[in-house]
DNA sequence: ACCAAACCCGTACACATGCTACATTTTGCG
DNA sequence: CGCAAAATGTAGCATGTGTACGGGTTTGGT
């Protein structure tokens, strides 16, 4: 008798095992490439074990229920990928190189991961009906990523990046609106020139926060 | 024996009904608001049904199949709600009056059918993985609605509406993102101030175009 | 080395799906 | 009116779904 007095069990809880962890990545990994092809509603788990060759049940027994991998997925490709479809997290780029050029950075990256990319956007769109599951997933990132791109924005007009009477605001809604938007372009058809269409955004917006101006677009 | 000689079957094919056309018509509109909130893979025939208090098979025997069904429903969205999202079919108004100022109204009253705006955000996010059966027509869509979109930019420089300078293609594509990326922020949260990021663009972009500068945006 | 927990699997259940016969009623032209 | 086509319905099929349960195997702390 470890426990004398209190009545809690004595459940002795191990931790997971050494392999856990790559087999976590693993299952997130094809669950990812499963929703980005299929969708939440139409990806199924047993997709996902059999890209595997893995049970069925091995999958729910790691993340409990189908939404709760859901969960994961997106907390992870929201990390990793971090761009346009509510997804920032790139605050000391955007603090020490400026917001522009660190989106202009990150727009070019991100051209290697459609799909993660297309993931979001589908679960962003299918979210935005109230009833879905991760309805409230996306209201709260949409609003915390705006929130942080109008700080990073405000953080340029006080190092004198960009002309102090923009709205920070405005210019961060704005911003994630055209990615989102080139974003989806690019998705359906790839032949879309993601970078001429940002660096536009820029030239238009704030065109002082450009290093220097290839003008030649408009 | 009206046919004589040809070995044509002498088959009497009657038109549909009278009321055929209603019916037809609350088809697809269920269909609609089941789409899209529940995405295409996610809906199905049965909830459309069951909403009409239809049996399932006439809704099949209307429509030979749930794709087609589908196609019906984009085609009938795409037509009545043209807007962002690729669904632009306001020539006659951008001829007339601008394309700035007929964006601006369209946006204005696309505010009442988030059901329609919803189906085809889901839908293009959807259909952007290429084995989805909706892909090729989201594909000629986007393509088509740009290209119309530049014409009329490009009309609008020929009356001297804007700068001969700026690039119709280039503008094209950037206003049907951020159209498309502002609505989606708007689907998710109803908060968010599309006509203001709307106004923002042609602001910004193209300044000369709007009919009187309540620049106080930014 | 022991043993309980973590892991993995096969099976099964209750339900939903798109679609297909087949039967029945309703419609509208001849 | 009559009759065939259209419209609608009932039942069913084959398949796929998420989840629950029980029984194995592996792991790692004691």
């Amino acid at each position: 008798m470890v426990c004398t007095v209190t009545t809690a069990k004595p459940v002795r809880v191990r931790g997971p095992y050494a392999k856990s962890a790559q087999r976590w990545t693993e299952i997130l990994e094809a669950a990812t490439t499963v929703f980005a092809t299929h969708g939440y509603r139409g990806g199924s788990l047993r997709d996902i074990s059999r890209q595997l060759n893995l049970s069925l049940t091995s999958i729910v027994h790691h993340f409990g229920t189908k939404y709760e991998l859901l969960e994961a997925v997106l907390e992870r490709a929201d990390k990793t990928v971090g761009t346009g479809f509510a997804a920032f997290d790139f605050e000391a780029d955007c603090a020490e190189r400026g917001v522009a050029v660190a989106t202009m950075e990150r727009v070019r990256t991100n051209l290697e991961r459609p799909e993660l990319l297309r993931l979001l956007a589908i679960l962003a769109a299918e979210s935005s009906a109230p009833e879905h599951p991760a309805h409230g997933w996306f209201v709260n990132r949409y609003r915390s990523k705006r929130a942080a791109l109008a700080e990073a924005f405000a953080f340029d007009q006080a190092k004198g990046r960009i002309d102090a009477v923009r709205d920070p605001e405005l210019l961060s809604g704005s911003l994630i609106a055209t990615w989102d938007g080139l974003q989806l372009q690019w998705l359906i058809d790839p032949s879309t020139d993601m970078e001429r269409g940002m660096r536009a955004f820029f030239e238009w917006a704030i065109p002082e926060a450009l290093p220097r101006g290839d003008e030649a677009t408009s």
